[in-house]
DNA sequence: TAGGCCATCTGGTCCT
DNA sequence: AGGACCAGATGGCCTA
């Protein structure tokens, strides 16, 4: 191999790479978008990104479960389906999300509430990073319906896996055995604008950064004290500011359960 | 220190 | 030839 061809071998491999970081990268921003219309979102305790798919896939059969058979969101099988298949951890993060006012998690989100902008409210959407299509409607069921959907369940207990099957995977989450098809096709939902991310041009390489972003796992698990599920930080979308800055009669004013379901049957 | 998660590099494969 | 996609390897960061 002359001097010649092999820099012309190193600079397709670094081309190569730039592209391949840059392809990494737009998969990462969607994988953000996913985790913030998951039920639980926050930007300072991320899901993994298998724990976001996982969710990501229960959150749309449970909710195609909810427009076919009519069940409750509120249901106790509602937040089964939810945390089915998740590791402990992300499962309890859903419940506790779910639970609001009773969970350890929202007094962290209080915590966070209070070092926030103050943005939110009612009215929130345009600050959005999806943009809906029917403006007139309620708003999505996303960012709203761990407190708003479920806050007023009394007596609701998170369905805790603590014996998962010998089968399980490495990564210490049950395999999921349910059916993997929702039994009904509720695309319509998730067929939003998508927004090009805003790091995306300004994004830099840098080898090897630092990580910013505390990943739930089992160290990070928010039953412990200095972690927790942190909101409401600076730049969060109104949309999701809102869970945190309403006030939780406000919250339960605006998203009822029958918002959710009539607005599903409304973008369907 | 171990384990989990991540970003990046790299070579292989497939497609245009 | 070059780009997209994929999976394995590697090493860094973080927490218990």
């Amino acid at each position: 191999m002359t001097k010649a061809r092999q820099e012309r071998f190193r600079a397709r491999r670094v081309k190569a790479n730039a592209r391949e970081r840059s392809r990494m990268h737009g998969l990462n921003d969607a994988l953000d978008n996913l985790r913030r219309v998951m039920p639980c979102y926050s930007k300072t305790q991320k899901l993994s990104k298998i724990e976001t798919l996982r969710l990501a896939r229960n959150y749309i059969w449970a909710l195609s479960e909810v427009l076919e058979s009519g069940q409750s969101p509120e249901s106790h099988g509602f937040v089964e389906m939810l945390c089915k298949g998740l590791s402990q951890p992300t499962s309890n993060l859903v419940a506790g999300c779910l639970q609001l006012g009773a969970s350890p998690m929202m007094l962290n989100k209080q915590e966070d509430k209070l070092g926030g902008p103050g943005v939110g409210g009612v009215g929130g959407q345009a600050g959005h990073p999806l943009s809906y299509p029917s403006p007139g409607l309620p708003s999505p069921p996303y960012g709203s319906l761990e407190s708003s959907h479920l806050l007023h369940m009394k007596g609701f207990k998170a369905p805790v896996y603590d014996n998962p099957s010998p089968n399980e995977c490495s990564s210490g989450t049950p395999p999921y055995d349910g059916p993997l098809t929702p039994p009904l096709s509720i695309s319509g939902n998730f067929a939003l604008k998508q927004e090009t991310s805003p790091h995306e041009s300004e994004r830099n390489y840098t080898p090897h950064p630092g990580h910013h972003a505390h990943y739930l796992s089992s160290h990070h698990y928010p039953t412990s004290t200095s972690s927790g599920l942190a909101g409401g930080p600076h730049g969060l979308p109104l949309l999701q500011a809102s869970r945190y800055e309403l006030p939780l009669e406000v919250a339960f004013d605006s998203f009822t359960p029958s918002h959710l379901i009539t607005s599903q049957m409304g973008t369907i």
